[in-house]
DNA sequence: GTCCCTATGTATAATAC
DNA sequence: TGTATTATACATAGGGA
């Protein structure tokens, strides 16, 4: 019954139908905003698949929603989410190696997170709203601990490729080894 | 100066100015197509963006084209893409994972565990002890991100190991291979 | 969450620069 | 690619079931 978007306008008849103007900030009514993003994610997605399409391009979408039920949506022109990410994080990675950088996300950080999160349950007693501090808290643990266990299999796989190629130079080594001695064998012989 | 989507309607007037229908399937002309993907591209973006802002939620939009000079086109509402990707892909892995013959973890999969967190959340009304349930998932949920990401830094550690014993057996060889060519030298000179 | 409805705001196809 | 124009197709706010 309530206008979601622009309050207080003062221009309200018996019956506005048809859309008004919509200005982009946060929904405040809770239920408008669980209507609205029910409709759009469906048209972003709609728009995501049309582009895929029309353009013949690969395209990826991923929404994530802390409130309400629905937790996870996703869209994929291709196969799964995870094939389009993969290319994603190889495309990123590349760039990466090639600035040489290696920003590290510090394992202080989750020690911090940590000594709060403790801090927050001691706290907990009476206080009902540190529920809301405890969830917000819960996020950012698992996202520390994705991104961490993503930076350490990161340089994990560095090491790995690095042996790779090492393990192919001695390879390469060894052949020419072998041929110089094969060599030098015939010569002998003649 | 042709019509990109629908060809052969035979209804050209002298200008056909406006927007006119537009099947949804591949744009065949190479120019109309690469002017639609610049529009729909930013289009998408923008509603990305606005859907993030009205309905305060995560989105993440990867786009990914082979043709042309543009290759890989992205969008966050956070940071970076990568977050977002990270944390799909941390529920994806996790559920994969968990649920696969590794299942020596607790007998509940993540994706049950997040959604009874849920659950737990929106009950937290009046009942003020729920809170310690909370607390307790939180644990289960720090605690199997920590088991998965352990199973799966030991399977890398045994990828290395095994490298590093492949690299070292193979630079025996190569030493042996060496000496050997010295040997024969030697001998050659005498 | 879904579907319908209306009225209107927006995106965008075609085109040119 | 970016910008601008025009006319129209499409998306969606608000409301109700």
């Amino acid at each position: 019954m309530e206008t979601c978007g622009n309050i207080g306008l003062g221009l309200k008849k018996k019956k506005e139908m048809g859309r008004r103007k919509l200005e982009i900030k946060r929904i405040q009514d809770k239920n408008c905003r669980q209507v609205a993003f029910c409709k759009r994610r469906q048209g972003l997605i709609k728009k995501a698949n049309e582009l895929s399409i029309l353009c013949i391009v690969d395209v990826g979408v991923v929404i994530i929603s802390k409130n309400g039920t629905g937790r996870l949506h996703e869209y994929s022109s291709t196969n799964s989410v995870t094939g389009i990410l993969q290319r994603y994080e190889s495309h990123v990675q590349a760039e990466k190696e090639i600035s040489g950088e290696h920003s590290m996300y510090s394992s202080m950080k989750i020690g911090e997170l940590l000594q709060t999160a403790e801090r927050q349950l001691e706290e907990t007693n009476a206080d009902g709203h540190t529920v809301t501090d405890l969830i917000h808290l819960q996020n950012e643990l698992q996202t520390s601990l994705t991104q961490i266990r993503s930076k350490k299999t990161q340089l994990m796989l560095e090491t790995v490729k690095d042996l790779l190629e090492k393990e192919k130079q001695l390879r390469e080594e060894k052949k020419i080894l072998k041929n110089n001695r094969a060599r030098m064998k015939k010569k002998r012989k003649k």
